[in-house]
DNA sequence: TATTTTTTATACTTCAAGTCTAAAAAATAA
DNA sequence: TTATTTTTTAGACTTGAAGTATAAAAAATA
């Protein structure tokens, strides 16, 4: 990183730590890295931004860790995920940045809704991942329900109990005790799955803030979805998907018309197994929409 | 509620739901609510105020709601406590609470902090309650433990639920399976159990704004704490205690005294069955020197 | 009707975010 | 080295929201 840069969110780094990130100004920044504002405003365009900044240098570190950890050890091994989720968690603690999380649910910047949707997307992704490395491919299509309230489960835990007490939990014994306790309901595996196959896939690709880049991938999603309804011989719903496919595809969209379509078609689809998909797919849309 | 109270907040209210509570300037609830800038600070010191007194009418109704749902139904019967538990679900989706929540974070207003914390204890204590309701006098020791793990698992899918979708999944749904994963959880009852005992009471008293109850308190967990000793005759560890009470009863406490004091405490009492509830006192006694 | 309380309109202060500018300093090219 | 370009600086300026202050009007109460 340019080493001005740096030199800034190294200062507002320490700031946010300290102060929290509401409780610190612009001018606070300024003063503690002895700069003037031009040359922030020359780097970030808000406070938002330098928060987005240090936060990815933390996420690379917290990602280097977790490698480390895992260096020459069984991916099977149960330890070694409960340390490496414990990583972030600390890493969290470390640089007080449950209050941020906290501050960004009101922040109604989309850079940074965004971000951080994407953040705990790839967690929960990569946590799946080790959950069936660690408890074989039949945890498979569970991984993501289990990924889900094991980090539910952590966090609250985590919550509570600083709600009243002083002392820091070590993050390794409430890892720990969560997958412990959760070990049960892992194991038994012939239950129906909450969230859809692919859900979290599904989801980062309705993340990307670039509207050429979302539409294409609405066309993939629409020309998939078409394909599936004909072997499946579902005509009449198909129609819908795709007209809307060419829509989309043509020089110029009719707004009023994919606008009108886009309404009905969460009707049309209400009960039937492509209900999420379709909800997905109309939020993309409606994304879409709004840039064009 | 005093008319013109009444007429201000639901003005707020409109507003908050509909814009959220970051977005709403204070001149907007005037606008809203046709009244002057010198009634609204007549009635509230703050947004914040506002907030709270907005949430107060929102938990009351919810608290009315879950009262007629259990009215001439069997207490232990589950399909009751799930529509209780959405019920507050409901509420905050209604009202668009889930974003105001995590505004709070941000805020550094320590009444509305300690709203919040207040009520999140009520919920984890009546949750908790319900499930020894449900699940019998065994589920006792662990109730907490389980109400923590239920609404963290709850929240947590509905959170990662909207990450992906736009249609709201309906709240029974998600409560009712978090409470049927549990359930293996909750019926494994021979382990050992995360909080201490009687975790949540304790922490309500921690929440009392007030110092000088605060020290009423404190002066009762500390006599309590001294007697348990006296019967376990641990009397080196007691002597600080003792030291603690008598001082805190004297009429001008030896402020420098008690701060040396209670720093060796935590280090004395480290590893001992009594470090959790050491780490409470000790949070609550740095609060009421605060205030001496 | 007289008095007190509440409400209003409006001006004012404070504070932080963010823009703009002209000059100084630093980096780079010739 | 000198000339040119880029970066940085200081500080004035705009905007917008929070909150204070005040005197007059309106409403409630005695």
């Amino acid at each position: 990183m340019n080493p001005r840069k740096k030199q800034i969110t190294d200062a507002a780094h320490r700031l946010f730590s300290e102060n929290g990130f509401a409780q610190t100004s612009i001018q606070d920044i300024l003063d503690e890295a002895q700069i003037a504002k031009g040359t922030f405003y020359n780097y970030f365009a808000s406070k938002n931004e330098c928060l987005i900044a240090i936060l990815e240098t933390v996420n690379e570190k917290a990602e280097r860790r977790r490698i480390e950890l895992a260096q020459g050890e069984n991916k099977a091994d149960e330890n070694v995920l409960v340390s490496q989720i414990a990583v972030r968690l600390d890493m969290n603690r470390y640089h007080n940045l449950l209050a941020i999380f906290g501050s960004v649910a009101c922040s109604d910047d989309n850079d940074l809704k965004a971000f951080f949707k994407k953040n705990q997307t790839k967690e929960l992704n990569w946590i799946a991942k080790r959950l069936v490395d660690v408890f074989g491919e039949e945890e498979a299509r569970h991984a993501v329900d289990h990924a889900v309230m094991l980090t539910g489960c952590i966090h609250q835990i985590i919550r509570v109990w600083n709600l009243g007490a002083n002392t820091e939990m070590a993050t390794e014994t409430v890892v720990q005790f969560a997958l412990d306790q959760l070990k049960p309901v892992i194991r038994e595996g012939n239950k129906k799955a909450f969230f859809p196959k692919n859900w979290l896939d599904l989801t980062i690709d309705s993340l990307s803030t670039d509207y050429m880049e979302m539409k294409q991938q609405l066309i993939i999603r629409l020309s998939n979805l078409t394909k599936k309804l004909e072997k499946e011989e579902k005509a009449k719903n198909n129609e819908y998907v795709q007209f809307l496919l060419k829509e989309f595809q043509s020089e110029n969209p009719r707004l009023f018309l994919l606008e009108s379509v886009l309404l009905s078609l969460k009707h049309v689809f209400e009960g039937s197994s492509y209900e999420l998909e379709i909800s997905q797919i109309v939020k993309m849309a409606w994304q879409v929409l709004d840039s064009l």
